[in-house]
DNA sequence: ATAGTCAGTTCCTTTTTGGAACCTGTCAAG
DNA sequence: CTTGACAGGTTCCAAAAAGGAACTGACTAT
């Protein structure tokens, strides 16, 4: 498929990233959830072409991820906020933060650090299943198809490769 | 900062989208967890062209996220297996799946639904506090510079601009 | 009158993609 | 022993996207 046909795609990561998934938009994001609203702003922080920044922001905004809210009129100016729609991504962005700080960094560890406001702890991000609320990691889980969703989205799951390849089988998946 | 600058940022975001933040990586490591392991699997599942594959199987090798491990000899064959720091980016997946079953689909609903093994039940990813264990949203943290960074990780956090505007406060963050 | 701010747009050059063809090593069939 | 297939690339070229810098328009402050 070609990039502008993936939000066709039977396939949620595909079209979230449909959205999300090119150059700019996440680290945008980032700057959002940091409470960056304004385009000189985002410029500023992130050094990108004002160009590319003005292209993401409306494709943002378009998908209802932000919105444009007036701050001022005489000139009319506006910022841009998270809709709820947007703030639902938070998770990706913690997800990768957790990533980033397990094994980008130096000895320094973690850049940011983030406080729970409820309980006060510095914590990091916990996937868990919203049925019986342990931790899930990658090997917990089994992928199935979805109730309303016949062959188009069968052909997502691949037939499974033999298992005899000479690799170590506790860290390969 | 151009692109390829992007893994020096004092951000483990930053640093984290400098490894899988381009075009077609994310959905590469989606069909790696759905156990996709060869180039021409990848291929024809993808639509992708091979040139740009080739270059991201090569990064995700470079920087540890995948291996190529051999599954036969006479001629060499070999498949790209998940890491331990590949396997570490489930979460980041099943934040993406999320949303996109949230946002992003018609009635029909998920494409593809998760199993958890271990319970049984048909699960969403929760993303809970390490601390106390509670759910957590993006208005439930404070970020704050982590302990062994100075100035230079303080420019992350913007100053926040004045809450006049005439938004309504809770849509907007 | 001059300078500065914000949020863009325009123009032009350099990188990245997309698309298709071609290459290499090995086996298998006719 | 020639032909074909298969896996996993590489090469070549056109099209699209990103980088860089200057320009615009509607103000506001000095």
């Amino acid at each position: 498929m070609r990039w502008e046909e993936l939000d066709q795609e039977p396939c949620s990561v595909a079209r979230a990233l449909a959205v999300v998934g090119d150059r700019w938009t996440l680290i945008i994001l980032r700057d959002c959830f940091l409470g960056v609203r304004r385009f000189d702003q985002f410029e500023s922080r992130l050094g990108i072409t004002r160009h590319v920044l003005t292209d993401r922001l409306k494709k943002l905004v378009e998908n209802d991820v932000l919105t444009k809210v007036p701050y001022q009129e005489k000139p009319l100016r506006e910022e841009y906020r998270l809709t709820e729609k947007g703030l639902a991504l938070h998770p990706v962005i913690m997800a990768l933060v957790h990533w980033g700080n397990t094994y980008m960094t130096d000895e320094r560890g973690a850049p940011l650090v983030h406080i729970h406001k409820t309980c006060g702890h510095r914590m990091a991000p916990v996937t868990t299943c919203s049925e019986c609320g342990e931790e899930i990691t990658a090997r917990d889980v089994r992928v199935e198809v979805g109730p309303n969703w016949g062959r188009t989205a069968r052909d997502l799951i691949p037939n499974r490769a033999p298992r005899q390849p000479a690799g170590d089988q506790t860290k390969a998946f």
